[in-house]
DNA sequence: TCTAAAACTATAGTCATTCTGGATTTGTCG
DNA sequence: CGACAAATCCAGAATGACTATAGTTTTAGA
């Protein structure tokens, strides 16, 4: 019997919510090397216990407390594509709406998209969060081209495409950037 | 006046090598995790404090003692490439020649090789020296096609590049793995 | 209400890394 | 040679992330 709108769940999410925004708020004030995690569970009013319990992934993962699943959407777009649609378009297109090539944001996911680009830290773990929809989105891709799913062509590909956001980042322009690399793949892309 | 061959210089390089070599076996025999720098200070017959002025990158930096310029080594092998040889040929032969893909290694280098390989810190580390030759890379290859070595385009080509030992290097066929991620690059290639 | 799981806490570790302050060694120059 | 400055070394303490333990509180569900 899963409840998923008890009073246990609710508060458990609560929490890390707490924590997240306190985490931001925090790194936003004194940089991410500035503030200890101590501080942030004592801001979040909990123990460091607790804090290392709702975020077992360490310090860098606090502030992204809104699941993991950027990747997985990837995969979901070429899965879920117009008909007809290339598979290049359809992840160009899923790209540019959300991580950091959206053009206007709230300032408050704006002034948290600034913080993770300029904290290498939070960059290399944003990185990883990215890398880990590689399987799915090369199966994604694979499924479509006819290929092998673990095979080094279709990972890879897969790999480049969800390295794009920590590589044109940091442009000046991402959206341009972004189009840039996709350019570069096409000419490759198998199917 | 820079006294290359002093005993000073010598006495330090000696020390390093002591360190590195240190690791390797511990962290052969033990496991990455299960090492100590303490452990491996001692065993190098140094202080811990003695150990991180010889390695201010830390724990992971250890064991590569033989100098970070992997990615550089790109960057020359396209400098300097025999005339008419495409680029992508010539990181093809570069990269073939060392790092995970050089068939046969003395046995202390393969148990080097696989440790790295297989561990995830030392992994990700390995990736970080590799990159770091981007800029240079990329001015390289910008050089042969008469393009802004600072555009995305070059910039994410020079990255994909350094990135497939990390990639391909876990394949069961290292050397396979790597040309097929060519064989993707390179019809998007300029020039 | 009763019970067992889940969540919370304080406390005390372990480990990597940095800092401090002083000793020792080495290159150089008079 | 002998002294002086720089580099090197070291013990020891401190910081900060993270883990382990063991006991307390809260909640879900019968």
């Amino acid at each position: 019997m899963v409840m998923t709108t008890g009073r246990r769940e609710r508060k458990k999410a609560q929490t890390r919510k707490a924590l997240a925004d306190a985490a931001v708020r925090l790194f936003a004030e004194h940089g991410y090397d500035g503030v200890t995690v101590a501080q942030i569970a004592e801001a979040a009013d909990v123990s460091i216990a607790t804090l290392f319990a709702h975020v077992p992934d360490g310090k860098e993962a606090l502030i992204f407390d809104d699941g993991a699943g950027r990747g997985d959407r990837l995969a979901r777009a070429v899965r879920e594509r117009p008909p007809g649609e290339p598979v290049p378009r359809a992840l160009r297109r899923c790209l540019a709406a959300g991580g950091p090539f959206a053009g206007d944001l709230p300032p408050e996911l704006r002034r948290k998209r600034d913080l993770i680009v300029n904290t290498p830290a939070l960059r290399a773990y944003s990185r990883t969060l990215w890398i880990a929809g590689e399987p799915a989105l090369a199966a994604a891709i694979a499924a479509e081209s006819g290929q092998d799913p673990s095979g080094m062509a279709v990972r890879a590909l897969a790999r480049y495409v969800l390295e794009i956001p920590e590589l044109a980042g940091a442009e000046p322009d991402p959206l341009a950037a972004m189009h840039a690399i996709f350019d570069l793949l096409e000419p490759g892309w198998p199917g």
